[in-house]
RNA sequence: GCGCCCGUAGCUCAGCUGGAUAGAGCACCGGACUUCUAAUCCGACGGUCCCAGGUUCGAGUCCUGGCGGGCGCGCCA
């Protein structure tokens, strides 16, 4: 399909005598006028001629110019179609020649892109907020890795900090008193909130609990270490089954903590670019310079410890000595939008000409309609719950309708998985959640299963025309002429994984398959494939097979799986 | 109070980085299963693109000012 714009670019550019990247095409609202189109008004200054007039003129001397493309001048805009038949044959062979790769390039060859993503805190469930960064950094580590690139999938645990003082403070207090062994996660939860409650009666807890981390901090081999060693323990360990059963992997698990031993030399570092003031006994970077009302970067607290930002900071710089990355991207909330501000700040007045690979790709924030979710406050939707509740959902559902499935369990997990997913991926990343059962739960529309449901049918037709022995003889592609504005988006596939990642955007891939199925629905519910003419057949089960490869790959990338039967 | 993000059909969202008549899903209504899976398809209904100015041949898209909602604002992460 490349090939097409490309040509119509080239004899576009030698015919205004412009350069082609100054040429944009767009796609013509109504397909009728055409597959691409280009508007001739950016061209009535210069040339002094009215719009029309010039799509006119130009159509002619493009027309000599292009072969087995139809040019027409409508109004002011040039509309271009591509022979019908020579449109399908050239995409249809170029997805079944490519298979599984179709879409990949080489374009980040040598290119490498660190990814921060999912970053749960331990001792903590995971919420599903902590899905959105999960499923979204994936995502886009699967689209670079599709482009060639080198990816670095880095889930950055929380498992450092003053809340852990607070939570040794209270396991010591009350630990006697809850069941770690056996049920890990909540016990915890429930200490948290505990110590949430009382420290504002009891001052003494609140000091213990700055002990507690100043003990951690001092690199002390004691008690306290080793409570926090198995408190971490326990919690990765419960992560593990989550991600499992999301299909996420990642190349390092390194926590907060693995910075620690660089954290002296990374406040060295800011020091000796000498932007570091002492301000009301801590050690902070001033940010005034970038807006008189932006606070400052704290690196060091009155007491000695770092902070949250001093760790990232230590981190990134770790991840750049290592990678030498093209871009560090953070999928973290936009409500830590100041924090990266800050950061990239703190860089740039230390002269580090890199600092603009580093980019937080912030998402919006997953509410309750009753309002913002708190783990203090017990206000939260476990993700265990939603993802076994999604399963058990579709499994009923898969039962009650395909009775023949041998494996319903498995596939209903598939489904619950790529709905739950998919949802998720399914928005502009910014755009604020408001969580409803209801929604995720969803199997029918816009969601996940639909776009499975779509693989599945399309696995079907091949399953039946094998088993029929047909549509293995020679494509008569006149025969799937018609079916041209399917084959076009087909086309475009290539183009929306290489936006979706510049973009760090995996919407932009969940909105073309639902589009994509929409149209594959619609056609297979017009067309039959198995027995025709041996040449249609053939045709359109090669359309058929490119539609299931491309549904197929973006589902890959999505992190939904597949299924050809549900 | 200040800063950042969002505002498109009753609800949830697209809108190809400024182009032709603003599109889907859900919900509601009417059709289509002895024919490759009805988790589907076809049709009907549904719009002051938050408001007011501005830039432009052209604005849902860009700029300014409002309004509404979300998030954040020095020793939490």
């Amino acid at each position: 399909m490349q090939a097409f714009t490309d040509a119509i670019l080239t004899a576009l550019a030698q015919e205004t005598s412009l350069a082609r990247e100054d040429l944009k095409l767009e796609t013509p609202r109504n397909p009728e006028l055409g597959d691409f189109a280009f508007p001739c008004f950016p061209l009535a200054k210069t040339l002094r001629k009215a719009p029309p007039k010039i799509a006119q003129e130009l159509a002619e001397g493009l027309a000599k110019r292009l072969e087995g493309i139809e040019v027409q001048a409508t109004g002011p805009y040039l509309n271009f179609r591509i022979d019908r038949p020579i449109l399908a044959r050239s995409v249809i062979e170029s997805i079944l020649k490519a298979g599984d790769t179709f879409g990949h390039s080489q374009e980040g060859a040598g290119k490498t892109i660190v990814i921060d993503l999912s970053s749960p805190n331990i001792a903590k469930p995971m919420s599903v907020g902590h899905l959105r960064s999960t499923v979204i950094g994936a995502a886009i580590q699967r689209l670079h890795d599709a482009l060639g690139y080198t990816t670095v999938g880095i889930n950055h645990i929380g498992d450092w900090g003053s809340q852990f003082g607070k939570l040794i403070a209270a396991l010591d207090r009350w630990g006697e008193e809850v069941d770690l062994d056996n049920d890990p996660i909540p016990a915890l939860l429930k200490l948290y909130v505990r110590y949430h409650e009382e420290e504002e009666a009891d001052p003494t807890l609140k000091e213990a609990a700055a002990a507690a981390f100043r003990e951690l901090e001092s690199g002390v081999d004691g008690p306290v270490r080793a409570v926090w060693r198995k408190m971490t323990a326990l919690s990765l360990s419960e992560f593990d089954r989550v991600y499992a059963r999301l299909g996420v992997t990642f190349d390092e698990v390194r926590g907060e903590a693995f910075y620690e031993s660089y954290l002296d030399q990374t406040v060295q570092r800011v020091v000796d670019t000498g932007i570091t003031e002492e301000s009301e006994g801590a050690l902070v970077v001033s940010l005034k310079q970038f807006g008189e009302n932006l606070p400052p970067c704290i690196l060091r607290k009155t007491d000695g410890t770092t902070l949250y930002a001093t760790r990232d900071l230590a981190a990134v710089f770790h991840r750049w000595e290592l990678y030498s990355f093209e871009r560090c991207l953070y999928v973290v909330g936009g409500d830590q939008r100041l924090h990266f501000r800050q950061l990239k700040h703190v860089l740039d007045r230390m002269g580090l000409e890199w600092e603009p690979r580093m980019e937080h790709i912030d998402f919006g924030m997953v509410r309750l309609p009753e309002g913002r979710m708190s783990t203090r406050h017990g206000k939260v939707v476990f993700l265990q719950d939603v993802l076994d509740e999604a399963s058990r959902r579709a499994t009923e559902i898969i039962k009650e309708k395909n009775v023949n499935l041998t494996n319903p369990e498995a596939v209903g997990e598939m489904i619950g998985m790529g709905a739950v997913v998919f949802n998720d991926l399914k928005r502009e990343r910014v755009k604020d959640i408001a969580f409803t059962w209801e929604e995720v739960l969803a199997f029918e529309g816009d969601t996940g299963p639909y776009v499975q449901y779509t693989h599945a049918r399309l696995s079907s037709i091949g399953r039946k025309a094998a088993a029929a022995g047909e549509g293995s003889g020679k494509c008569d592609f006149e025969a799937v002429a018609e079916d041209s504005t399917l084959i076009l988006e087909l086309g475009r596939y290539p183009n929306v994984l290489v936006r979706a990642a510049a973009e760090a955007e995996p919407s932009l891939l969940t909105q073309y398959l639902l589009g994509l199925s929409r149209m594959i629905n619609s056609w297979i519910a017009q067309r039959r494939v198995l027995g025709q003419e041996e040449g249609v057949t053939s045709a359109r089960l090669a359309l058929a097979n490119s539609c299931k490869v491309v549904v197929s790959n973006g589902l890959g990338i999505l992190g939904v799986p597949a299924p050809t039967e549900m």
